[in-house]
DNA sequence: ACAGTTTCCCGTAAATGC
DNA sequence: TGCATTTACGGGAAACTG
């Protein structure tokens, strides 16, 4: 007879990658009537799983345990395999058919416990398992993993649906924006206000107007690219996500990151503002980036935004973003290089917010000369001639650029 | 009956990385008279080691394999090993003793091949080997791998010594200096000059006036470390090295990086220089770096070397070389930011020095404004005090550091 | 040809051994 | 404890495979 009696800890890890060690623990909870010899507790992978649908993995390394007496505990059983790593069957007769057309990263599999053993006469078989696993080979399919853990545990609470992404179920947008914004809060401790929520609903359901709660389906989620992109909302998310863990966190807490805004919003709320008042936006053009805007005045006082290109991973590590937004500096007229960030939206002057967040890390390295790295944005000549079409005094600008490039030598 | 009559091409790889695939061919020279069966070759690593002394180990994957005729040639017979993974063999019984306090990268290794046949009654042994090898367990061992290769390659022609690290011979400063050049020129196609040789051999030898051919130990070369430093000479040259084949490739070919050269070779050569004359040396307080100096004037006329902190292969993935020189700025009295590079020594005008190997890779990321990040080094005020009573201004310095202050606000 | 997926392996960091 | 060496694995790129 078989009884799942033995209630398993192992929910973590819910993304297993194939060739990296991971470690899983089981408690017996039953105190057994008899336990003269060692309960031996075998793991297997991908238990029971009919072959074809989809891949399949085996535990390459030992699988079989005794349980032990905790340490720190009321004397329960326990055994926790360390080391565990995967490995795909891989089978000579091409049965893998895969018709469902589900990604790797949809497939879910599971961790099963099993232990036997005899007690007055009678053969008890123990067995458990794991809630489902995501099984990657590379770490660039983590995203991919996440989405499908974050649906999965959004929207069900069997224990052990492996079929759930062969149909899955829509989320209401409260569901998944609170889902959202909790990304972020256990990350950094700052989850998504009303009006980043807002933008983000927005986005993935197009600028319509809001009716009560709409319903977001996987596809929409983290299937199909955004219109116009090349990559999914969630992917566009999740590097977000990523590029606030490794590089803006301080900044991220302080609330100073507004991050989630529609241009159209963003020249609504900067364009009446004093000139140098800037905000922080995530780019929506490319993965992982952020991007600041301010607003000046030209000369005939018209409201102008500008937009750096966005810092992405690689740039922040070269130079952190708090110092980008010390140093940024912009040659407009070929005379004096200045930064035009002054005040953070909505008026809070640059260094009073950030003046804490400088790395001011000057390495002494006598007899050496250090030096920091700047980015400097330069008005380009073509850039201005189009401008200058624009509001009509070619003659005067041209004349213009050509002393600038003279004071430049 | 033993015939080493069965020459092996197997001269590469020279260093083998433990748990990375590695391939190795085997020919036949002579003709068989009759091959109607299949000739097996079967390959070992370490065969005839006895233990104990060094580290052995063993191949992973498959080692027997038959010959075949070879594709484009006279019909010879051939095997091609492919995927071939070392791994170490471990001993419970603690037998690794290793008195000889060999590193190891000192210690040599062996790939053996042997096949056998019986032709007319007569059974015929072909064994043949490899070159020694060096085998390390991570690229940052490469260096020293690289160093054990070099030595060996200059110093014995004997196809076998692996005790050649237990006593290894000297070199004389001319065999040694022409692989050193060597180096540079298969990685680059230009090798080291006279005056360049002549700055590695006072820094191997110390200042001492140069007798006529002097002897360098092994020692010397890659196991002491260089007076006052964490590293050895050779680690120091082949972070160079490095850092040329990443980073300087064309600079270094267009002959624009004297590179090795005293700080009092550099002082008498600038000296006399025009004001902004500049050259590129490679730092040799830190590993793999490249720095500038250039000459200026100060306002009594006195002679003024300044050096900008070494660039490391860090730096340089974030600004290419070439442009650092194009955009390095220094704010020397606070109010113009300037670069002081103007002629590469001994008088070339920067832009026509480098001119061609600028990248000026403006990302055209409409409607965002491109920057350019730009290495600036700014004369603190500690250090202008410092320098200021040195020349005895101490007054006037100050009251020109208080109205910058101003200006720069 | 191509996209989805896996394998390969450098280079950094952490763990291990001596 | 400290140094030498190995192991671990993220991340970019190449190789694979239907």
């Amino acid at each position: 007879e078989k009884q799942p009696c033995m209630p398993a800890q192992p929910q973590r890890p819910l993304i297993i990658k194939t060739g990296v060690q991971f470690t899983t623990k089981v408690r017996l909870l039953v105190k057994l009537p008899e336990v003269d010899y060692q309960l031996k507790v075998k793991t297997t992978f991908d238990k029971d799983l009919p072959p074809g649908r989809v891949r399949q993995f085996y535990i390459l390394t030992s699988n079989t345990k005794a349980m032990d007496i905790e340490d720190f505990s009321n004397g329960c059983l326990s055994v926790e395999f360390r080391h565990l790593q995967l490995k795909e069957k891989k089978y000579i007769n091409g049965t893998k058919g895969n018709e469902a057309l589900l990604s790797v990263t949809e497939e879910l599999h599971s961790l099963s416990f099993e232990a036997n053993f005899t007690v007055q006469g009678l053969t008890i078989d123990l067995e458990t398992c794991s809630l489902p696993l995501v099984v990657i080979s590379n770490v660039c399919q983590l995203p991919g993993g996440w989405a499908s853990v974050l649906w999965y545990n959004l929207l069900t609470d069997e224990p052990r649906n492996l079929a759930f992404f062969g149909n899955p179920p829509r989320a209401s947008w409260k569901q998944l924006s609170e889902v959202l914004s909790w990304q972020f809060s256990t990350l950094a401790g700052r989850g998504l206000n009303k009006d980043q929520l807002g933008m983000l609903e927005e986005k993935i359901f197009g600028q319509h107007v809001s009716c009560s709660d709409r319903q977001v389906s996987w596809s929409k989620f983290s299937k199909e690219n955004i219109q116009g992109k090349n990559f999914t909302f969630w992917m566009w998310l999740d590097s977000i996500l990523e590029l606030i863990k490794r590089h803006l966190l301080p900044v991220w807490n302080e609330n100073y990151i507004m991050g989630f805004v529609s241009k159209g919003m963003e020249r609504a709320l900067l364009k009446d503002r004093e000139p140098g008042t800037f905000l922080l936006r995530f780019s929506e053009s490319h993965l992982g980036g952020i991007t600041f805007t301010w607003v000046q005045h030209s000369d005939n006082g018209e409201v102008q935004l500008n937009s750096v290109e966005p810092y992405t991973k690689n740039r922040l590590s070269a130079v952190p973003f708090a110092d980008v937004i010390r140093d940024y500096k912009v040659i407009s007229d070929g005379v004096v290089p200045e930064n035009p960030l002054k005040f953070l939206y909505p008026d809070i002057p640059k260094d009073e917010a950030f003046g804490s967040l400088y790395n001011s890390q000057r390495s002494k390295v006598f007899p050496y000369l250090p030096f920091t790295l700047i980015p400097v944005s330069e008005i380009q000549f073509d850039k201005q001639l189009s401008l200058v079409f624009d509001i009509g005094t070619l003659e005067l600008v041209s004349y213009h650029l050509f002393t600038c490039s003279r004071k430049l030598k």
